[in-house]
DNA sequence: CCAGACGTTGTT
DNA sequence: GTCTGG
DNA sequence: CCAGACGTTGTT
DNA sequence: GTCTGG
């Protein structure tokens, strides 16, 4: 599902909104295009460091492989997504849920969107924060994350879509676990109860209303432009009386 | 019991 | 390291 | 090579 | 009986 981000949001925006700052040498490059599956550098704010803003690379590395983290992503595992309802149980997601959880922080993301089993087009997701699509909620995604020599490696919780997500991601039904502001901070709290844990999963997503939009393919050729995010005419299925 | 997985979903 | 599957 | 299957998944 | 998967 959620395999592509985007935060282009003024620096000094992002640090209001989230109440922190971008820890000291890190230097900020928005992005409209972020690709979980090239596991990019992404900013987080985690459990063992909660008053800044941190990188992470997008792809955890579990804990029984913390000698070769490159080597483990190369192999693409796929831990970019971790499914909320089974943190506890998913061999390489147990220990990390306990103590290293993060937010991971987007303004934007894509889903697919199915016209039919073949064709598909994506659609930018987003929560406006005023009229324009131009200012957008930085949103603080659930995430957990391993630490190995200093650098954090993160995988996004994702849960069974709700009404409205199921409409826009309409094959897989799943939805990143966008953490309601009022509610949010309680994830980078420590020693949590698991009933605490997947209280949140189940039911802190956010209260705010997302908007969403088609937007040109051009996202899978990897362009970074800001018409990445702009809406394009949906999809029309070809008629025979056009 | 030992071997192999360990994860989730993409897309033109 | 620990669990699952054959 | 042997064991086991022998089938498919609507709609946008 | 024949094909696939491990």
């Amino acid at each position: 599902m959620c395999y592509k981000g985007s935060i282009a949001a003024e620096e000094r925006r992002i640090q209001d909104r989230v109440s922190r700052n971008f820890k000291d040498k890190i230097k900020y490059t928005p992005s409209y295009n972020i690709n979980a599956f090239a596991n990019p550098q992404i900013y987080i704010v985690a459990q063992d460091d909660p008053d800044v803003i941190n990188l992470g690379v997008w792809g955890l590395v579990p804990n029984w492989k913390t000698n070769d983290p490159k080597g483990f992503l190369s192999k693409k595992q796929y831990t970019n997504n971790a499914r909320g309802e089974d943190l506890y149980e998913t061999p390489s997601y147990k220990d990390h849920v306990v103590n290293e959880r993060c937010w991971i922080l987007f303004d934007g993301f894509f889903e697919p969107h199915y016209h039919s089993p073949k064709i598909q087009q994506p659609y930018f997701c987003y929560i406006p924060e005023g009229r324009s699509i131009s200012k957008r909620q930085i949103l603080t995604i659930a995430g957990i994350y391993s630490k190995i020599q200093d650098e954090y490696y993160v995988s996004l919780i994702t849960t069974e879509a709700n009404d409205f997500f199921s409409e826009i991601h309409n094959k897989q039904k799943r939805m990143p676990l966008v953490l309601d502001t009022s509610l949010r901070e309680k994830w980078l709290l420590k020693d949590q109860p698991k009933t605490m844990i997947l209280d949140l999963v189940a039911n802190g997503f956010t209260k705010d209303k997302f908007y969403a939009h088609p937007v040109s393919n051009q996202l899978y050729k990897g362009s970074n432009e800001e018409s990445t995010i702009r809406a394009v005419e949906p999809f029309q299925s070809p008629s025979l009386f056009n």
